[in-house]
DNA sequence: CGTGCCATTTTGTGATCACAAACTGATTTT
DNA sequence: AAAATCAGTTTGTGATCACAAAATGGCACG
């Protein structure tokens, strides 16, 4: 009994000396790693995830593994069945729908919100991950193309400083990305074209219009088409 | 130390005899109550709200308040500064336009969608919602006001059955209600004006764009006008 | 009287534990 | 042989603990 709390001093596992910093810090590397894990698909669609399983996974202790995926539960990114189990909720057209309709609502006014803040210097890293892109698809690595596109869309919605419409876009992204990842492991990669070049010509004259028409087009053509394809099938 | 066992077993507090129900139910009662004490303006913006404390406000143990905070937290409703501490955020100028923009952008659209689905017992419902409102203006009684102007909305919103769209708009209520608690308590209810009765009449007509209409104007002229006011000042 | 400093308390965090519900799979029963 | 059952394991949940960072308040010093 008693020496159980003196071996828990002497060595908690592995996860304790690594990073002893600042606040809150375990958790947020959780946290940006299962993100990352579920805009990049590497979490399978109707496979639950459980907390200890991830745990061991991240070399950390289960509980700020389950504050993370109760955080990720609340943005809809992971769905807690009755029975407490923790997965990745698998798409419907209904909600495939919804999805598209509020990307095209969300996305395209804080693309015309970040426009005035966006610099030639952005334009060029813009085309820097668009170039990228064009690289990864004739390879076709998916897991990569997705990182870079989030990456593209991301630095532009960034840029416009917003506080509420940008988290609303991330929970979005987060819902449909492990999806789309399942769309591109049957459809490919090869196949993709997306509205980036439009919409970098249109941030470097400053025209909202042909902004917001790149982004829209991107998302309606990028996600839209496949993935009704795709739902049309089964 | 045996005993201490022993005695956790005979009585942890009060909160375990009470619901030894079904999975997770102390979370989702701690969940709603602080939701309910958000929306309703019980939490007072910048003041930090603690884990141990709110527990025992409770009177269940602080874990599964740290869930709750944190999934509160994900959705921008509560946040958590550097330190860890976690309190209701501060409103904005830019804050407050972006959640007008975002509310407008989608409440509307959810309104629309969750027409086709509104019977008239759903009108009686809302009409009879909306004289409890106005009887509740009369009186001043800022909290009733607000728990009832939340029901009438989503009365409306939840009648779509969207699952994407409608926790977009509950973080937005979620972030904008404390602020407009503290609004209320200045210039007071008694001159508040909504929309809802035209809002209830463009549903007994199935008027889509009136409809648009009466929850744009609602929003704009309930939040708007008030919010930019007091923001002004000081 | 104001200001810096230190002891005390509060608070969040990560870890571990005990328990009940749920899942798994092998065995038995019809 | 198919279905039901039962033991064993896995898993989520709530509780408690130990520790470090931070806030607090009182005290001494300028």
């Amino acid at each position: 009994m008693v020496d159980a709390h003196s071996a828990l001093k002497s060595g908690p596992a592995k996860a304790a000396a690594a990073t002893p910093s600042s606040r809150g810090a375990t958790r947020e590397q959780v946290d940006s790693a299962v993100r990352s894990r579920l805009l990049t698909g590497r979490f399978i669609p109707g496979k639950s995830v459980t907390i200890r399983g991830l745990a061991a996974d991240l070399g950390v202790s289960p509980m700020p593994v389950r504050e993370v995926l109760q955080r990720l539960a609340a943005e809809n990114a992971l769905e807690v069945k009755p029975n407490g189990r923790v997965q990745v909720p698998d798409m419907t057209p209904g909600r495939f729908e919804e999805v598209l309709k509020a990307r095209l609502l969300l996305e395209t006014e804080l693309a015309e919100l970040a426009l005035p803040h966006l610099r030639s210097a952005d334009a060029a890293d813009l085309k820097a991950i668009d170039d990228d892109i064009d690289a990864r698809l004739t390879n076709g690595d998916a897991e990569a193309y997705m990182r870079l596109n989030h990456a593209f869309h991301f630095r532009i919605y960034r840029a416009s400083g917003s506080q509420v419409l940008l988290p609303l876009i991330d929970s979005l992204w987060l819902q449909f990305a492990p999806f789309m990842r399942t769309v591109y492991g049957r459809v490919g990669t090869a196949s993709l074209e997306d509205r980036h070049k439009e919409a970098i010509r249109a941030i470097e004259r400053a025209d909202a219009p042909a902004l917001r028409a790149a982004i829209a087009a991107d998302i309606a053509d990028g996600m839209g088409l496949l993935g009704k394809e795709v739902l049309a099938e089964p």
